[in-house]
DNA sequence: CTCTGTTGTGAGATCGTTCTCATATGACTG
DNA sequence: CAGTCATATGAGAACGATCTCACAACAGAG
């Protein structure tokens, strides 16, 4: 009833508290925990006093408080090499649609595919006390501050890379199969000659070994390793020669690097009729040099790419891709990690690994293998 | 000297605490803090203790606790429609940039341009006691819930719209200048009939006012209005007669309402001879319509867009556009936001506008005005 | 009438920091 | 020798919620 006091609010950063709200119920805070909680028992009178003030009062529980008290706090962690790239930032939105629906929020942190970087990240959430982290680990070997962060009950999603024995829970394209079939969709069509283009980590280049009857691939599961695979298992089931010059791998952080590994297999003296590039990086590239260099697509050249982008519809002819949906990989990782939360104690991870669909989308850049 | 105490280790969540610090440099939890705070006073010797124990048990403060205490959380807030839209990613990688430089970490809100999504964002982060929020407002009339925060003391920058008399920063490109140079452009090319393509805000469709020697557009300041004026501004500044049928807006939620709004235009009975696109979604739209049609650019229509994406080099001809940067946007957003919460107490936010310049890219999709 | 159980409430510990304040020691000054 | 400093340290109070526990009050059972 003192309606003098109540005109008096300092204006600077002065949230109503729990107690602010127990004085004008009239009641302690642990009442009010109780019924804003929704647990334990309160009279229903009570329970209407003690809404009606947090109401009045606009109260708000301070979630600091609450991690504090609770060890949860709400909110997950996201660490990918940059969130600027699409990829990343379309998983990111899947992620925070699924956050919001439960009631979480996203933190991001950019390593730019910096090992220290990662390894910062990981324990700057950690100190934030986040529920979980979602990453894109920047090192399938490296990872020992992953299993730390795992050991110390922090759940963990790896997003688009797989690591074994980790224990750690993946979501990955199933960037084999898929290429398998893009591959075989390129033999389909009479290429026999077909150029592999991709990225690699520069710290871990692919190490190829090619043999009379069987190529292959050394390295634990990542994308593009397991593309590289789909490719040498498509060609040798289809019993096509694999050829080390028709293999072109460049350092992700040589974007400068792209055209010319590009040009030096358009140059090649048999060059190749069909080209596969395993990310939207090198499609880009190539279909920009490609184009620059007025090379007939799929005249003379077919192209057949990994990943969707805005633009491959918009250029003439619209490029057929490989998609992987990296909102729905996001989304993945998010529900994967959310499963892990929800079990009370968060039950060792199993180290599964969730693998989502991708779609071909046969467009207008591959064509029939030209005849001589 | 205790060495059976030490091979007992919880393995779940049990990072050490400041306590542990202490009882193993045999000083007090005050002492550990001034150590690893850096102030006060602490002898060399006890220093080292100190330092050498954190770094042996691999202590880490607790954010949470830390924030608990002082109120500061390293943390600010990004309120954003589409974290997955180019301008929204672009920006978000420069202010966790410059966040990163801070010891800052960001957390990210997608509001899908809806209001009661924002005023909860604002909530949920000022109960998560961010230092600062940077928004993209869905509306620049009701921005109650942003005053709201800002009289609480909680530092809000505003990105790509400003919000007048709201006592809020905000960080814009010079919308309706480059706009003004993009159309003299085209003018200067010689063209009379120029049309003008923009998304507007389904809750506020901008109003033309069309009189015989001005036209103008009423509504507060953002960037679809901002550059409405700029093509008004320099219509009328080089004496061209404004045409309503030459302006369109489509609904920023009707994507689908795009390119038949770009066809209208098209087969208008006096079709205009250049294209001017306000944003991004609208020159792909224009672009793809163009293609379809198999109209000749620059040599029927010339286009001309704002925003510059990955595509518009790869087709032909690449287009010529207006850059804003993103990224920078992003980066002043968050120097500003910092700016602010540097001043110890955060000062009254003045409602500087910061105006961040765009750059003209001609390239191949701008010629002369065809003759008839 | 005592005992047990349900319902309702509050006191107070706790989470891990930060930071104020009190206290102690030695050195130096007047 | 008392008084004033600078140096060095620790005790303990916050911060705002959650949650355990103790305790009432009252019902119904034996």
């Amino acid at each position: 009833m003192s309606s003098e006091a109540e005109g008096v609010r300092r204006s600077k950063r002065s949230q109503p508290t729990i107690n602010d709200v127990a004085a004008r119920a009239g009641v302690s805070r642990a009442t009010v925990s109780r019924v804003l909680g929704g647990y334990g028992y309160a009279s229903e009178e009570v329970r209407e006093r003690v809404l009606g003030a947090a109401s009045d009062l606009g109260y708000e529980a301070d979630r600091i408080a609450r991690t504090m008290r609770s060890g949860r706090s709400d909110t997950i962690g996201f660490v990918c090499a940059d969130i600027s790239d699409p990829f990343f930032s379309n998983a990111m939105r899947g992620i925070c649609d699924v956050a919001l629906d439960k009631g979480s929020q996203v933190i991001v942190i950019n390593t730019d595919d910096q090992l220290t970087q990662e390894q910062a990240a990981t324990k700057v959430l950690a100190a934030h006390k986040v529920d979980g982290i979602i990453i894109t680990p920047v090192s399938v070997r490296q990872h020992d501050h992953i299993v730390v962060a795992v050991d110390d009950g922090l759940p963990v999603v790896s997003l688009d890379r797989h690591l074994s024995n980790a224990g750690v829970d993946s979501i990955v394209a199933d960037n084999e199969h898929a290429t398998v079939d893009a591959v075989n969709h390129l033999i389909g069509r009479g290429h026999r000659r077909i150029g592999f283009l991709s990225s690699a980590q520069p710290e871990e280049p692919p190490v190829l070994r090619i043999g009379a009857q069987r190529a292959s691939v050394s390295g634990p599961s990542r994308p593009s390793l397991d593309r590289v695979r789909g490719y040498l298992r498509a060609m040798t089931t289809a019993g096509l020669p694999i050829a080390r010059e028709l293999i072109s791998f460049v350092p992700q952080d040589e974007p400068e690097s792209r055209a010319p590994a590009v040009v030096e297999m358009l140059e090649l003296p048999d060059r190749p009729t069909a080209l596969f590039t395993a990310d939207s990086y090198l499609t880009k590239s190539t279909f920009a040099v490609l184009s620059e260099r007025g090379i007939a697509v799929p005249g003379e050249v077919s192209l057949l790419g990994f990943d969707d982008l805005e633009w491959t519809t918009l250029v003439r002819p619209r490029v057929s891709v490989v998609v992987q949906s990296s909102y729905e990989m996001g989304r993945a990782a998010a529900d994967r990690l959310f499963a892990q939360l929800g079990n009370g104690h968060p039950a060792a991870p199993s180290g599964t690994r969730t693998v989502v669909p991708t779609t071909f989308l046969d467009r207008e850049s591959v064509g029939a293998c030209p005849t001589r």
